[in-house]
DNA sequence: TTGAAAGCGCTAACAT
DNA sequence: ATGTTAGCGCTTTCAA
C-alpha cells in the first residue's frame, strides 16, 4: 500500500553532500554550475552525484526560483463553451463515410484537435519551437484552447506557475486568448499578428511580399486572366494576401481579379475552384492563399480536364507537405515556419530571462518556391 | 530590476486562510475537496478564494505529493549522437529545390522534428493523448528522443520528476528508449509492441486483421494480379502486415504476391510502385501498407497511364488524413488512432493512480473503409 | 471538524 | 571559498 516505488526514494542534496563531506549549498552550487567552488571540492561532488545518481528534484527548486522551466505552447481557436468546435470550422470530411470522423469513447476525438493536426502548418510550429527549446533544457507543455473553459484553464495554468509563459498559435480571429492572457499579466508571444490589436509580441510573414512574389511569378509566365481563392478574410494572413496580391496585379495593369473566399482547408479550396472555374472558364492562372486550399483545386482542375500548369497555372502558399505531396508538385510561397517559431520562443525566452520588458514584432520575408505547378 | 511582476506575489494558502478567518490546512481541504469540513466553512472559503484570486502553486504542491501531474509524450527514434537523424530514415525532399527543407539558423529545424509531423499519424496521436489528458487536468509535454543525448535527457527528465510518466511513440526498430526507461523503473506506455520484447505495457493494432480485410476486399473487387507495397520489414507493424496479407491470399489461392518495400513515405511509395510496375505491368490490384505509400502510389499509377480504380484498385492503411486529401479518396484499412491513443494514455494514468502494477496491452481491431480507390 | 506544526528538496542570503 | 540558516507554498499527520 504504502510502499515506495523507488527503493528509500531518490537521492537528494543531502545525501550526496553526504557522500562527499561537504554542505548542501556547495553540492548546489557545483550543480548549478555556480563559481567560487575550489576545484578539487567540485570534482568529489561530481563523483558524489555520479555516485548517487542524483538528479535534481524540479519542484523544490521551482519553489524556490519561482519559475517552472517550462513554457506552454497553446493552439487556441475562438469557440464559446456551447460547442466543442467553433462555428466557422466545419469539419472537413468530404465524402459520405460516415464515421471517419466521428467521435470515439471517451472524449478520445474532438473536431478542433482532430483538425488542427491535419493541417501541417501545426507541425512546422511545434518543430521549431521544439528545436528552440530543446537544447535550453525546456521542453514545451500542448494545450488547446478552443473554448472559454478551456482558456480559463490555460491562464489558469500558467497563473498556478506550471509554465513561466505561453507560445500562442491562434486559428481564428476573434480569438480572446491573447487579451485574456495580456490581461492577466502574463507573458507571451503570439505566431501572427492578433486581429484585435493587442499589447503583446509576436513573430509574422510579410504576407503581402509573399503575394507579390505569387503576382509577379504568374505574369510573368504569361498568365493573363488570373483568379485568387483567399483565406478567411476575417484574420490578417488572409486579408493582406488577398491585398498584396490585387496591389500587384492591379500595378501591372489587371484592375479585376476574381476571388472566392476559402477557409484553409482542402475542401474550401476544392468549392472556392468550382465557383471560380464556373464563372470563368477560360482562367489560366491561379493564386491559392494556402497549400491545402491549392491542393484541391488542382484536384477540381483536372476533373474539370483541365492540365496544370499547361492550361492552369497554379501557386499556392506556406511550403507545406502538402506542397510536396501534391502532382506536380507546387509552385508556392514560402513561409519558413520552423524559423519563425523559434523566433517565438527566443522572444518568450529573452523577455523571461528578464530586462526586455518590450513588446516588439518581428516580420519575415517570404520566398517563392518554384516547381511543377506554375 | 529586482522588480516583482505580480504586486506582492501571487496569493498564497494563507493569504485565503486569513481572508476566511480559518486555517491553512483548511482551505487546503476545501481547495483539495476533502470531505469532513463544515458546508459553511467551505463556503467562506470559497468566497475568499475567489475573492483573493488565489491558484495554489504547482510546485508547492508536487513537493509534498511527490507528483508532478504532467506526462511526457516521447515520439523516438533510433539514432545515435553522431548524426541528428537516423541513418535508415533518409529525407524525404523528392525534388530539386535547392534548401526547402535546409537546416535554419539557429536549431530551428532538423530533419527528424520536421519530418515526424509531416506524417499525419502523429497529429492524431497527439490530439487523442491531449483529449484523454485534458479533462483529467493533465498536458503533455512534447518531447523528441532521437539521439542518445536526447534519450538521456528524457530519462532525466523524467528522473527529476518533472512528469510522472511517459506515452512513448516509437518510429524505429532499433530504438533503445523503451529498455532506457524501464531500467530506470520509470512508468511508461507504448503506442505499438516493441521490436525487442521488453517488460512494457503498450497499446497495438490488430494489423494481420487489417491486412485480411484489405485482401479480402480487393479480391472481393476482382482484382486478380495483386502487389502489395510493405513498411518497412524490421518493425512489427510492417511485418505483420504483410504476414496478414500473404496469409490470406494464400489461404484464396495465391500462393505469390509481388511485394516492394517502402519506409512508411509517400516518396518511398512512389519508388515501390514503381518497381512493382516495371516487373508486373500487368498488376490490377495494390494494397500499401499505410496511406502515404498509398497515395505516392497513385500518382505513379496515374503517371503511368493507368486508371484508379478502373486499372488497378489500391487499398491504404490508417485511415489519415493522407487517405481523403487522395484523389480519388482511398480505400483503406482504419486504425483508430485517437481511440488507441486516449487508451494508451489511461493505461498510464491507471498505472500512476496505483495498484494497477502489471504490465499489459491493448489491441484494437481495424476496421474497412470503402472509398474511392477500391 | 478544525488547527498547529513538521517537513517535502532546494536556493540564496548571510555569516564565517 | 564554504557552511549555516531561513524559508518557497503546500499537504498531512497528530492533537485538540
Amino acid at each position: 500500500m504504502t510502499e515506495d516505488p523507488r527503493p528509500a526514494g531518490a537521492p537528494t542534496l543531502e545525501d550526496v553532500a553526504r557522500a562527499a563531506g561537504v554542505s548542501r549549498a556547495t553540492v548546489s552550487r557545483v550543480v548549478n554550475g555556480v563559481r567560487n567552488v575550489d576545484p578539487v571540492i567540485q570534482e568529489s561532488v561530481r563523483q558524489a552525484v555520479a555516485a548517487t545518481g542524483y538528479t535534481p528534484n524540479r519542484a523544490a527548486r521551482s519553489l524556490v526560483t519561482r519559475r517552472a522551466d517550462a513554457i506552454a505552447l497553446v493552439v487556441s481557436g475562438a469557440g464559446d463553451d456551447s460547442a466543442e468546435e467553433p462555428a466557422d470550422s466545419p469539419a472537413e470530411s468530404a465524402d459520405g463515410s460516415p464515421d471517419a470522423s466521428a467521435v470515439g469513447p471517451d472524449g478520445a476525438h474532438n473536431s478542433f484537435t482532430a483538425h488542427v493536426f491535419a493541417d501541417p502548418f501545426f507541425g512546422r510550429v511545434v518543430a521549431g519551437v521544439v528545436n528552440y527549446l530543446r537544447p535550453r533544457g525546456m521542453y514545451p507543455v500542448l494545450m488547446f484552447a478552443e473554448t472559454s473553459r478551456a482558456r480559463d484553464e490555460v491562464v489558469s495554468y500558467l497563473r498556478q506557475g506550471s509554465a513561466d509563459g505561453a507560445l500562442v498559435v491562434s486559428t481564428h480571429a476573434e480569438d480572446p486568448l491573447p487579451a485574456l492572457i495580456t490581461d492577466a499579466g502574463l507573458p507571451a508571444v503570439l505566431y501572427a499578428r492578433p486581429a484585435r490589436p493587442a499589447r503583446i509580441s509576436y513573430v509574422d510573414l510579410a504576407h503581402q511580399d509573399g503575394a507579390r512574389l505569387a503576382a509577379e511569378h504568374l505574369l510573368a509566365r504569361g498568365c493573363r486572366r488570373i483568379a485568387t481563392i483567399t483565406g478567411p478574410l476575417d484574420v490578417p494572413a488572409g486579408q493582406d494576401r488577398l491585398a498584396g496580391f490585387r496591389d500587384t496585379m492591379a500595378r501591372r495593369g489587371h484592375p479585376y481579379i476574381p476571388i472566392a473566399e476559402g477557409r484553409f482547408t482542402q475542401e474550401s479550396g476544392e468549392t472556392a475552384m468550382e465557383r471560380l472555374l464556373a464563372e470563368h472558364p477560360d482562367l489560366d492562372g491561379v493564386f491559392a492563399a494556402n497549400d491545402l486550399m491549392a491542393v484541391g483545386a488542382c484536384h477540381v482542375l483536372r476533373e474539370h480536364g483541365r492540365r496544370v500548369p499547361e492550361d492552369v497555372a497554379v501557386v499556392g502558399f506556406d511550403d507545406s507537405s502538402a506542397a510536396l505531396a501534391c502532382r506536380p508538385p507546387l509552385t508556392t510561397v514560402r513561409q519558413p515556419v520552423e524559423e519563425m517559431a523559434a523566433e517565438m520562443a527566443r522572444l518568450l525566452l529573452d523577455r523571461l530571462a528578464g530586462s526586455d520588458r518590450a513588446v516588439t514584432s518581428v516580420i519575415f520575408e517570404p520566398s517563392l518556391v518554384v516547381r511543377g505547378s506554375a
